[in-house]
RNA sequence: GCGAGGGUGGCGGAACUGGUAGACGCGCCAGACUUAGGAUCUGGUGGGCAACCGUAGGGGUUCAACUCCCCUCCCUCGCACCA
């Protein structure tokens, strides 16, 4: 044994061993119990970065720790290799993405391999292959056959820095959410998946995810945004057209005092009257001037113009006024409101500035609300007043009776709408998965025909990031033949939104090999759904929203039996470095390959899973990763030191035993409960690792005393589990001691079980409190009851100052812990 | 504004169902071994001379509160004119 820790060595020394023996290659097994843990897989952006490290770092101490419980665990890795980076790389370093995508996953992987991660390599996927993605052309064209994807024109958020299409959830505060550019509105023809067609189930299911983080749940609530109400048509006055509103508060019709309409209403030039013709065309010009965007991010003051028209109260007969709105979104219910400024608090503050009615139609109980002295609307539930046949009616009954009504006269239907919208998912990129559509003049729009797929991204194409995608400009791709007439056709230009490659790559790592069909229909069944999924927060809505919806798809399609992809989500932290995220532009990153090659992985990994809990952020520290190192290189010395007087004592059954080993023999069996219980559910990593140096510190205290003969065997056995509780933390250093100390593999070691009965004390320490202030501590038999512990506290001179000559009114004792005496003043 | 999660030593963080607050690590101080030490080892390290005081602040429940309840303040994240 090498006398001094050296850990590239070892670390390379086992790494190849794992490589080239296969060692955590999986296979179905109907006998063993699966696992199957997921990390989320990187885009290859050529180097990982401390955020890699963590993510897969908490997901490989999972894994190794469950494989050593004798989980049957699937822990695979690949790369989501679509997307603009790669394109922007070609036009800049004049190579072309196919060849950058290649180069940087080897690199990565070999990064990755350089962790000691514990992936099944031979189940890698490249989401940039025909093979992959010829699949997913596959499931488009049977969505498209099921009406699940459609073209439709809309008004896009355009990035003119990326020349693409965003869908909203790529949009943040009006901003790309890549480039951060202005994000500008365009209508374009592209393509849809209709996930609105799975909006119920993907909110009904949200409680069903209850190993989600509630954070997560309630983000992914908000996005679909479920609003129930009905839509109510009013007659406009002097035309023969209705406006159409949607309304969650029925209840509250008998309140409107006016209308509000988005500025891009369809109906504004034809009601619009000769006098406000002008005010209104300035009105709305300016306000279209602004952009969506404006509109969206500057919540600035609401404002407004008369159209000079008025509609009719189907409820009333009154005539209310009808004015174009800021505030009031085209996109979002029917663009146009029924206003009730008592009663909602944007309207109340529309009225007070453009001097119009307030009528109260609820009071709320043992209240009554004066329209003249109100501050602000009130939004709460009450007794319906003022409202014709209903006045008396309990406003959440009044709703479903208004409802009712309007239903039964034909003026309108009960609604619910829903914040979530369509997924555009076209792109105007080169480096994408084709969209397997063809346009033919007299067939129109064809699926290419499923032995014609896939429909592979041709490599000889000029990117020069301007203008249209390069495959528009791909004579040779664009020309084909019409499926149905043969006849000369052109085919979709444009590639899919890769969050497509990631809304199920999870599926295809259960049979990566299969090629007559996406998947082994059995591999799938007994691997899904993901029992750990773990990864960055920032993927919260739209990975993760788009992966549920993808699945649910792919189970009505007949190929998953799941209907909900990640049992359980772990959403790690970020590493932080001087209080901010590491980024480029604030030059405080930490480059994971310097730290492995100045301590190695084992001390990244341990400082990494040591510093804090995985959920939250973790302040990078160097004097931490020191000190991470310092306790693996104090490790190796006190095993160095008795690899060879403990030769020759197996760690099973030990011989009669002294009061020296019984004492190593507790703190054995205490650190493997403490590592276990924290390790087990809780994912308490930090504290594993602390039980361990504390144990490894009792160690050397013993060592220090001197560990006589008798004692060997125990402190033999203490050694072994301190390594074998390590390995999942520390694998290489781990599994190099455990061969020092002439054990088999830890690669195929179980987790050790610890024996309650090792751990129980003969005597206990008690802590005693008098009056609940602590007073000092006494030594007692286990399990001594309250007069015994008493007694022994009573002589206790410290405590008898305390206590003597005052009555005692109560004694308190917790079992082997603490006794607190109440006495009287 | 709404929703979620937080506020504990000089720092990262422990304390799982109320029971010795500050485990473990970093830093710092002192000492040992040393030509030297940024190596290693040993001891100390919340504040206060003390009684005592201390988990953002203030109330409460309890024999006992970082932990439970009420109020207030602050921080982080997400959503935000969604009718």
């Amino acid at each position: 044994m090498e006398e001094k820790y050296n850990p590239e060595h070892i670390e390379l020394y086992w790494q190849d061993a794992w490589n080239r023996e296969k060692t955590f290659a999986v296979h179905e097994n109907d006998g063993l119990k699966k696992y199957y843990l997921l990390e989320m897989f990187p885009y290859p952006s050529g180097r990982i970065h401390m955020g890699h490290v963590r993510n897969y770092t908490i997901g490989d101490v999972m894994a190794r720790y469950l494989r050593m419980t004798g989980k049957n665990v699937l822990h695979p890795m690949g790369w989501d290799a679509f997307g603009m980076p790669a394109e922007n790389a070609a036009i800049s370093h004049k190579t072309h993405p196919k060849d950058w995508v290649e180069n940087n996953i080897a690199n990565m992987k070999s990064q990755l391999k350089r962790l000691g991660l514990s992936y099944d390599w031979d189940r890698e996927v490249n989401t940039s292959v025909p093979s992959y993605y010829r699949w997913e052309q596959k499931f488009f064209i049977e969505m498209f056959k099921k009406g699940l994807a459609y073209r439709a024109t809309s008004a896009v958020n355009w990035c003119p820095h990326c020349t693409t299409v965003l869908a909203n959830e790529q949009v943040i505060d009006g901003k790309c959410w890549r480039c951060s550019s202005d994000v500008v509105i365009q209508e374009k023809e592209q393509w849809f998946l209709k996930i609105t067609a799975y909006a119920e189930e993907l909110l009904k299911d949200c409680d069903t995810l209850t190993g989600w983080p509630e954070r997560v749940i309630t983000m992914q609530k908000n996005w679909i945004g479920k609003s129930e109400g009905c839509e109510i048509l009013f007659p406009l006055d002097g035309m023969d057209e209705q406006l159409r509103i949607f309304t969650t508060r029925p209840d509250t019709v008998y309140g409107i005092t006016f209308m509000s309409i988005a500025p891009e209403h369809p109906l504004i030039g034809k009601m619009v009257t000769a006098e406000q013709r002008d005010a209104v065309r300035a009105f709305v010009d300016r306000i279209k001037k602004g952009g969506t965007k404006n509109r969206e991010i500057e919540i600035g003051e609401k404002e407004g113009v008369f159209t000079g028209r008025y509609a009719i109260s189907p409820f009333t007969g009154g005539k209310i006024p009808v004015f174009v709105a800021n505030f009031v979104l085209m996109e979002y219910g029917t663009g146009a409101i029924m206003a009730v400024p008592a009663h909602d608090q944007r309207d109340f503050e529309f009225a007070k500035k453009y001097g119009l009615g307030i009528k109260v139609v609820i009071q709320p109980d043992g209240e009554s609300l004066d329209p003249a002295a109100m501050q602000q609307a009130y939004e709460g539930t009450g007794r319906m007043v003022n409202s014709g046949e209903f006045t008396g009616t309990d406003s959440e009954r009044g709703k479903k009776l208004v409802i009712e009504k309007v239903v039964r006269e034909h003026k309108g239907i009960s609604k619910i709408n829903y914040k979530l919208r369509d997924w555009g998912i076209s792109r105007q990129r080169y480096w994408g998965a084709p969209i397997p559509m063809v346009y033919c003049d007299t067939c129109g729009i064809q699926p290419v025909p499923e032995d014609r797929l896939p429909v592979e991204l041709p490599m000889d194409v000029n990117i020069t990031g301007e203008g249209e995608s390069p495959l528009a400009r791909h004579e040779k791709f664009v020309h084909t033949t019409c499926p149905v007439c043969h006849g000369s056709a052109r085919r979709e230009t444009d590639t899919m939104d890769t969050f497509m490659e990631s809304s199920w790559y999870f599926e295809k790592y259960t049979s990566p090999a299969a090629k007559d069909s996406p998947f082994d229909q059995r591999a799938l069944a007994y691997w899904m759904p993901v029992d750990q999924y773990i990864g960055g927060i920032e993927h919260a809505i739209l990975h993760l929203l788009y992966a549920r919806f993808i699945t649910k798809v792919l189970r009505d399609l007949g190929y998953v039996q799941c209907s909900e992809p990640f049992l359980n989500l772990l959403t790690q932290g970020m590493v932080i470095k001087d209080g901010a995220k590491m980024s480029k532009s604030l030059g405080n990153i930490v480059d994971p390959e310097n730290i492995i090659k100045q301590y190695g992985a084992d001390t990244a990994r341990l400082f990494i899973l040591f510093a804090a809990p995985p959920e939250k952020d973790l302040e990078w520290s160097d004097k931490g990763v020191e000190g991470a190192r310092r306790f693996l290189d104090r490790l190796w010395r006190l095993v160095y030191k008795y690899a060879g007087r403990v030769q020759g004592f197996s760690g099973g059954a030990l011989p009669n035993e002294d009061e020296a080993s019984l004492t190593i023999r507790r703190l054995t069996h205490k650190t493997i409960k403490r590592v276990t219980d924290d390790i087990k559910d809780r994912f308490h990593f930090n504290t594993c690792v602390s039980a361990l140096m504390e144990m490894l510190n009792s160690l050397y205290e013993m060592d220090e005393k001197g560990v006589g003969e008798t004692g060997l065997p125990a402190f033999r056995e203490a050694l072994d589990t301190v390594i074998i509780l390590l390995n999942p933390f520390a694998p290489h250093i781990t599994e190099q001691l455990n061969r020092e100390l002439g054990n088999p593999p830890l690669t195929s070691a179980a987790w050790p079980a610890y024996n309650q009965a090792f751990i129980r004390n003969t005597s206990a320490t008690i802590v005693v409190q008098v009056n609940g202030k602590l007073r000092g501590q006494v030594r007692v038999p286990e399990d001594s009851d309250e007069r015994t512990v008493f007694e022994i506290a009573s002589a206790d001179e410290k405590i008898q100052s305390y206590v003597s000559g005052r009555p005692v009114k109560r004694l308190i004792l917790v079992k082997n812990k603490l006794l607190n005496i109440v006495v009287g003043q």
